[in-house]
DNA sequence: GGTCAAGTGGAGCGCATCTCTCCGCTTGAC
DNA sequence: GTCAAGCGGAGAGATGCGCTCCACTTGACC
């Protein structure tokens, strides 16, 4: 891939990787304001359609062309990586705050809605998090980490005697799966039904039974209708 | 479509919709065996991989070529519709079925858990039921069907005060979207796994509190990660 | 103001993947 | 033996992807 450039710059070949030309170089600024454009538009593109959005999206919305993405970023992975790290990290923190709320049932609930949350607003943060094979380096270090801070928290909970004893912690993945097949599916129609069905299933994880308070707002029959109508194959 | 045929055939032309020929004049012998092996294949091939099987694959299973498939049936859809009407109206009877069940609840459990089970074990039945888009005709009207049928599971559950009154009827596609979710996702490495999901949102829908019998069999955390790592996009 | 490396846009390449057609050859029915 | 019916499968045509290439523009520095 490099090798073909060779002949025409060896010294700055190996250094040359788009991203880390930042700290040699200051760009020049109208390159660094573009540069933050594509940044931002990435984050709303791939906010909203997820990690399928193309490049060419990302530059349309940017209002830049997509050869000034690919002088930036040299391929889509390491656009999503630099975008991710950042939100990855955000859900590792969401677990660690969660461990030091004092009831550990709240807790433990607090950091599913939360990581539901963050995951039905920004489907690239969900794709980037439920399928692994993007960003083997940062990125899955990231999961690492917020699969430990999950571990404590399912833990706690039923040394509390809150959780029923039967869960275990890769229970939790499962569950985010589920909450986000509803947020993916009914999203567009009704972006806060998912909270309906993640009240469920805690009352189904809770050892004392439902918490009887109320469920959020229910769905209607047209809606759910609509909304498994045409979607994503 | 048919419309570029007209100055070859105009007599037959609107009665020849490769259907509907079967009734018209019998096939040959070899052609009504291919006809059988095409649809053979085409279960099993559907089954496996839901509807973005390719006609090519349902082909290549049969040992035919792709012309011997588009000789049978006009377009894809078609051949979609003539398997899968059958299976849909098997979830119908499902339906129909759990209401004569004695206990109300336990009506209501029987028809979730069926109905998950033969969509966990044909992805082409999975899509045909919640994806809408295939099938305007006769299979849509199948789902007209459930819905009905489904309404009536519910109520009743919920008139014996066995169902949390909070609970609609439209709750019900929602909930098989998440179990569909879980058994997809992870039904090549542990394909019975959905069923432990089902109980713990079971449990949550109940107006008893958690049934206390033990869950199915628990995840391991290796099996989710990798259940998770390379799906489909 | 002139110079030129750095930066730019977007047409388009190469590839993959689909659904479906076309046509020369084969075969069963009479 | 005849020939319509049936057959296989190459490939047309559409779509959509990630990414490259290069003629042109522009900001930074003298």
């Amino acid at each position: 891939m490099s090798a073909d450039v060779v002949s025409a710059d060896v010294v700055s070949a190996d250094v040359v990787s788009a991203e880390t030309v930042r700290d040699c170089r200051p760009l020049r600024a109208d390159a660094a304001r573009n540069r933050e454009r594509i940044l931002e538009a990435a984050i709303e593109v791939f906010a909203e359609r997820g990690l399928e959005a193309t490049p060419d999206d990302v530059a349309h919305r940017a209002g830049v062309g997509v050869g000034t993405v690919y002088r930036r970023f040299p391929d889509k992975e390491a656009l999503v990586e630099a975008l991710f790290e950042e939100a990855v990290n955000g859900i590792v923190e969401l677990a660690l705050r969660a461990g030091t709320i004092t009831d550990s049932w709240d807790g433990l609930v607090w950091f599913l809605e939360k990581a539901s949350e963050r995951q039905a607003e920004d489907l690239g943060l969900r794709d980037v998090t439920m399928h692994c094979m993007y960003g083997r380096e940062r990125i899955s270090r990231a999961r690492e980490r917020i699969v430990r801070a999950v571990n404590r928290l399912v833990e706690r909970a039923q040394r509390d005697g809150h959780l029923r004893a039967d869960i275990v912690p890769a229970d939790v993945p499962i569950i985010e799966l589920m909450v986000n097949s509803v947020a993916t599916t009914t999203g567009r129609v009704a972006p806060d039904l998912w909270r309906r069905y993640l009240a469920i299933v805690l009352d189904g994880l809770s050892a004392h039974g439902p918490s009887l308070s109320t469920l959020p707002e229910a769905p209607t029959h047209e809606g759910v209708e609509q909304a498994l109508i045409c979607r994503r194959g």
